[in-house]
DNA sequence: GCAGAACAATGTACGGTGTAAGGAGTAAGT
DNA sequence: ACTTACTCCTTACACCGTACATTGTTCTGC
């Protein structure tokens, strides 16, 4: 029970196998299974039963392989968890790259935050898995280069654009941890928020609160507000708060270059 | 090596130990150890080695109890990460509550944002794992209301106020994640980021970089302000966007109040 | 003062994990 | 045909969280 790191064995064969180009031996017998076959297996069993459930054993079973069979494909499991990342990152089939319009920058960094979002919501393992090092596959790179575009033409030089994307991409990830685990913990707890709150309940309310005043006030009116259940709310306020900001960046660096 | 999962145990009994009310024994022998020596230890494990170096058997061998000793105190697993969030979010002691004055409100939120960041920094295993239902215990409780306190008086209603917050401490932990990681990384793999960037290097340069036009052009910029190094420049950056931000959603809502 | 209840601590055991080591069989290169 | 390289397998180890039954200690009620 710790966690998944990604990017921790031998960086160079992680590569190789996230772009095709592990040097397969043409020598032995044909192999029963396949680089994509296990990601794939790995991925499905994580969709639904979270990264917990994804265990070098039991994803060789999924594909009809004895569990050290597994290691002749895959060095290391954190191998595997780059692979699984690099893949669904690739987002859904037949997604073209669209083209984006700077004049409506708003629009489009709203549409990659929310894509961005969904896609967490789809794989909610990928906010567990811990990746210090960048997956430098062929699809995370596809993505960085949409969320890259977005902020591109807006009169930023390119280390605004990287930590704009930093800022957003760190936003987005702070933000949908919650929402996206909910489902997991209820799952895994097989108790909702509601049981939950009901059963602390009593207990809560043996308690002083004159120590938090603020929090005393706010609480409260949050609490039903969440009860109403918007869980999109959070996220589209901070969202709107964080593209103010970058407008006041871009309106600045935009009547510099005018000015020039 | 999954994921440290908090607020999973029985929740009444888990709140009751956070509040000092677990109704212990009278009649049996006395403790050999008390609840605070096996929290403490396992955050000194965790605070040195990780959040994966800390096994109930660990702790308990720590505090010089047998490994089945440990559930007497403490129920679960998940218990225990439980009460070590909280005792850490207790801060510095002696860090007493400072009063904020709403008129310097930027510099009290960069205030607070900084401090929720070194705690990061200070504790990474905390980034580790997975706190959907929150730890309602006394220090975590105090933090809130701390982060709370700084926005308020600025003219925001109660939603607003705790959207604010959601909108800063999502940022933070975002941004903070990979730099507090970093560290972890190192410590477990044995290798610095620049070993792994010059491992790689040969390989990425038989890639084919034309798909990402973009990165391309951003990434070496990039990568070498990151070669200088200022880890503070991403989160400052990203700070001072959110606060332009908030800054024109507070000037909005005390237009309106004035016009009243 | 003493019996019995309540409790802390323990040893053993089960089913899980990642993966090291070594062996068996298969297909291609020589 | 023989070597070599390869896939796949079984076995094994050191861990993990924790269920269960047991032992020994201490307080309570009589």
């Amino acid at each position: 029970m710790a966690e998944e790191i990604s990017g921790k064995g031998d960086p160079l064969k992680s590569l190789q196998l996230l772009w095709g180009r592990a040097a397969q031996g043409k020598r032995g017998p044909k192999s029963k299974v396949n680089l994509s076959d296990l990601v794939g297996a790995a991925i499905a069993i994580a969709d639904a039963e979270g990264i917990d459930a994804v265990s070098t054993r039991r994803v060789a079973e999924a594909v009809g392989i004895s569990a050290m069979s597994f290691y002749t494909h895959i060095p290391d499991k954190s191998v595997l968890i780059d692979l699984m990342l690099d893949a669904v990152a690739a987002g859904p089939e037949g997604a073209a790259q669209p083209q984006f319009d700077p004049a409506h920058w708003r629009d489009n960094i709203t549409m990659v935050a929310n894509a961005f979002r969904d896609f967490y919501l789809l794989h909610p393992w990928a906010l567990q898995v811990g990746t210090h090092r960048p997956v430098l596959g062929p699809n995370t790179m596809r993505a960085y280069e949409a969320i890259l575009s977005v902020v591109d033409g807006l009169g930023l030089d390119e280390v605004e654009m990287d930590l704009s994307v930093a800022l957003i991409t760190n936003y987005v990830y702070g933000a949908v941890r919650d929402v996206a685990r909910a489902a997991q913990v209820k799952q895994q707890t097989g108790m909702s928020d509601d049981e939950w709150w009901y059963a602390i309940a009593p207990f809560l309310e043996t308690l002083d609160f004159t120590p938090y005043p603020v929090a005393s006030r706010v609480g409260p009116v949050v609490g039903e507000l969440y009860g109403l259940g918007d869980p999109d709310l959070a996220f589209r306020f901070g969202l709107e708060r964080l593209l103010d900001g970058l407008a006041a960046l871009i309106e600045k660096k935009q009547q510099v270059q005018a000015n020039a």
